[in-house]
DNA sequence: TGACTATTCAC
DNA sequence: TGAATAGTC
């Protein structure tokens, strides 16, 4: 008789889930085992909008378990602990999961290996989580890639991996106790997360239910509308994926039947299929630098004279910058959870650039408020827009927001949705009110700096002034 | 996966 | 006078 546990992390799902799988091939009785251990992942540990998301995706796991006559294990408390108490309750004599990357998590895990293994206990792991195993694609100098094209390219040429695992057919009981969902506090005291209920559905039934609707309809003009933030043309995946609710493989399969299937465009295909690249690429560049989540990966910028404005950061976070598109996205992620993602570019760039806040400030708040919040992705991007990162945007590319605003939301409706003292601000001026004529202002029931702020900052001199720091950083040679 | 500015060319 | 283009940050 073989008991196996399954520890469970970010791959809250049971379809083409490796470890579980594959101990569910091997075992005679499988114990899928979920342990809550914030405090192991300090400084990086859930925030606020991700433990929402945690608590109803544990929920819908544990009810896919208990239909298929198992059980999720919830365990709180030191990891290596857990599963000790657990292996000597239960005989175990195998463990698997699939690899986590973030730092502190890889690390643990990777200790907690070496601990089992030391007392005879088997232990399997996975790459569940990603189409290419970090570390293995290198360049010919047998280097981490810095720019992502060739990355890419190297990663296509390996091809797209394997098919799909599907739900282990027998998952066996499981009559151990569990601690309850409810027992983790996952959930705000504050009754912020109406506006998460009602834009999303955390689990894997509706995570497979958001791709199928995606490749059905969005995909085949995902090249050109995932610029615009006033449509639903995006996959919005990314706080399934995040969790582990779906894989990159399953995302990958179907995207390629839907190409079959249906005239979706090529262009649109490898463009949707890049931006799972640029996911694999920044787990692959945390993988191999893992101080990037709070260091700049280009050393230059450690001289980068940072501002610390608390009021600037603050009229920010708050969606109360006067700047419309920035204010919008500020709220819609408050508000959501999740921002589109050409928004998420303009109001970083307008934080660290125009406000020449650190981006690690940034990558903080989201942290705390994307329901979608991935170290690797989140760290990456950040560095991207402040121009520190791999393959980043060059220092002087600073978004203009209202050019932004103008180009990728043409009708104001994206504005307009979320800004709602504005929304009878006819076109010109709904892009850039604080040059809304005074009779106009009047006409619309709204008076700039009284019922939506005045700009906190001059577009024009806060640009040239990023620009000239800028170009001052110290030239460092990258040997 | 920018924006700004000067310059040119067609009216 | 405005669109298109090139050069610059």
């Amino acid at each position: 008789m073989k008991t196996c546990l399954v520890w469970l992390h970010q791959d809250l799902r049971l379809s083409d889930n490796p470890a579980l799988y594959h101990a569910a091939e091997a075992a005679d009785t499988l114990i899928p085992v979920y342990i809550h251990a914030p405090q192991e992942l300090e400084p990086w540990a859930p925030g606020a909008a991700s433990r929402w998301w945690c608590h109803h995706s544990l929920s819908t796991l544990q009810q896919a378990l208990h239909a298929r006559g198992s059980r999720l294990i919830i365990r709180r408390g030191a990891s290596q602990d857990v599963l000790q108490r657990l292996i000597r309750e239960t005989g175990a004599g195998a463990v698997y999961w699939n690899h986590r990357y973030a730092p502190q998590a890889a690390r643990r895990d990777a200790h907690i290996a070496a601990w089992l293994r030391a007392h005879d206990i088997e232990v399997h792991t996975y790459h569940g989580n990603l189409l290419y195993t970090p570390g293995s694609v290198l360049t010919k100098e047998h280097k981490p890639f810095r720019v992502f094209t060739p990355f890419w390219r190297a990663c296509r040429q390996q091809g797209l991996g394997a098919p799909p695992l599907p739900v282990p057919q027998r998952l066996g009981e499981c009559r151990l106790a569990s601690e309850a969902v409810e027992a983790l506090a996952l959930l705000p005291d504050i009754p912020w997360h109406h506006g998460l209920a009602s834009s999303w559905r955390p689990g894997e039934d509706n995570a497979l239910e958001q791709l199928q609707g995606f490749c059905d309809a969005a995909l085949a003009h995902y090249d050109a509308g995932r610029d615009r933030p006033d449509r639903l043309d995006t996959s919005r995946l990314s706080p399934h994926l995040a969790f582990g609710e779906i894989s990159p493989r399953q995302v990958v399969s179907a995207v390629l039947n839907a190409f079959m299937d249906h005239a979706t465009q090529g262009d649109s295909m490898d463009r949707f299929l890049s931006e799972l690249g640029w996911r694999e690429f920044a787990y692959h560049t945390l993988h191999h630098f893992p101080y990037a989540t709070d260091t700049p990966l280009n050393p230059r910028f450690e001289a980068f004279p940072w501002r610390d404005d608390k009021a600037l950061l603050r009229a920010w976070q708050q969606g109360k910058t006067g700047f419309p598109i920035i204010d919008a996205g500020m709220r819609q992620l408050w508000h959501s959870g999740w921002m589109h993602n050409r928004v998420r570019m303009i109001v970083a760039s307008f934080l660290t650039k125009n406000g020449l806040q650190p981006w690690q400030t940034g990558a903080r708040w989201f942290w705390d408020t994307l329901v979608d919040a991935d170290l690797a992705s989140n760290s990456f991007n950040w560095q991207w827009v402040a121009g520190c990162g791999l393959d980043a945007a060059p220092y002087f590319r600073i978004f203009n927001p209202v050019r932004q605003s103008e180009r990728f939301d043409p009708h104001g409706d994206y504005l307009r949705q979320w800004l709602p003292e504005l929304a009878q601000l006819p076109l010109p001026w709904l892009h850039r009110p604080w040059l809304t004529p005074a009779d106009v202002q009047h006409a619309c029931n709204v008076r700039i700096g009284r019922d939506y702020p005045a700009p906190i900052l001059d577009l024009n001199s806060s640009r040239k002034r990023a620009l000239n720091l800028s170009r001052q950083l110290p030239c460092v040679t990258n040997a």
